[in-house]
DNA sequence: TTATATATGGATATGTTATATCCGTATTAT
DNA sequence: ATAATACGGATATAACATATCCATATATAA
């Protein structure tokens, strides 16, 4: 099992959104450039990211991307489920019901003890993700990131945004 | 994403082999019988068992397949990580050494706080799924399965052992 | 008004992984 | 010896992720 990429993608445009100044917006396509992306397949998860509504898109000249909401208000766990959807990683084929050993459907009730342990276990996993903000994301980028980078970084917001 | 299939195949066919009377074995077809599975398929995600050092097998007639050691000593973690593996769910492309903002390898000491975000989420999902062991499915399974199919089974079994 | 820049959604192509089968070989009980 | 079983490698098929392309809608600016 992997994770869809998409997710360090949209993580990474988010954080990059985050630093935009106000009334500004930042296009797909300058996305991509930053991180060497491909362009329209970025575009696809800008758009998740668009229906989830946590960056707001405009349309037209000047137009692109800017986060939706604060920094603070959005969850590693809102930019993984756009991404990723919200159906469970664990499905349940009702495999017990098969077999020599089945019995008639109305006899199951509710989801076994195997399906509600994988489903604890995910909630353990977004919880988690819940944890943290974008914000938080941003802090530690401010702490680690490589001074150089950050220099390269404004340089390129400064060509880019007129 | 979607967790391997062979996941719920797996701790029910734990499940039936903890069953077995002392001494006896299970082989790949009859289990694959028991839940109506491809039997070749199975077998696979048998030998990844065996690997994983869960199940014993013993080759010949007679041979199959039993646990390796009691109920209790086996978690579902290690029956989850027997079939999908342990390689994170969450891999890293490091986009941020690309496009013009990247700078040279030897400035990045560490994985970023997305990374250990994810990964710390992961860890969260294993813990959880670690707290359970195929004795505590086994004892929910016996508390909630509904009677006429424990009766079914026992009547299977009968007949598959010797 | 026209031209341009952008997002959107659908269609499609390609690559990768999961699912499934098959076969030859090794092992062991009878 | 024969039959039953596990094992590993090879292969086929199906599902999904990745990536591209295009037609359309919309907004900006000249
Ligand atoms: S016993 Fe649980 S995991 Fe197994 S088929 Fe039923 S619901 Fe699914
Ligand atoms: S910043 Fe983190 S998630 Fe992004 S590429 Fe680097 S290590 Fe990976």
């Amino acid at each position: 099992m992997k994770l869809n990429e998409g997710i360090e993608w949209a993580i990474h445009c988010l954080s990059v959104l985050a630093y935009l100044p106000e009334g500004k917006a930042l296009p797909a396509k300058k996305l991509a450039g930053f991180f060497d992306l491909p362009e329209h397949y970025l575009a696809k998860h800008l758009q998740s990211l668009s229906q989830a509504k946590l960056v707001k898109s405009i349309k037209g000249p000047g137009g692109g991307y800017r986060l939706s909401r604060p920094a603070p208000d959005i969850t590693v766990l809102d930019i993984v489920q756009a991404i990723d959807g919200k159906t469970p990683h664990f499905q349940c084929t009702e495999i017990r019901r098969r077999g020599p050993s089945g019995v008639p459907d109305e006899c199951y009730q509710k989801p076994c003890g195997i399906a509600r342990t994988m489903w604890r276990a995910e909630k353990a996993w977004r919880d988690e993700l819940a944890r943290v903000s974008l914000q938080d994301i941003l802090q530690i980028g401010a702490e680690e990131t490589p001074q150089l980078q950050i220099e390269k970084s404004l340089d390129w917001f400064g060509q880019v945004i007129q």
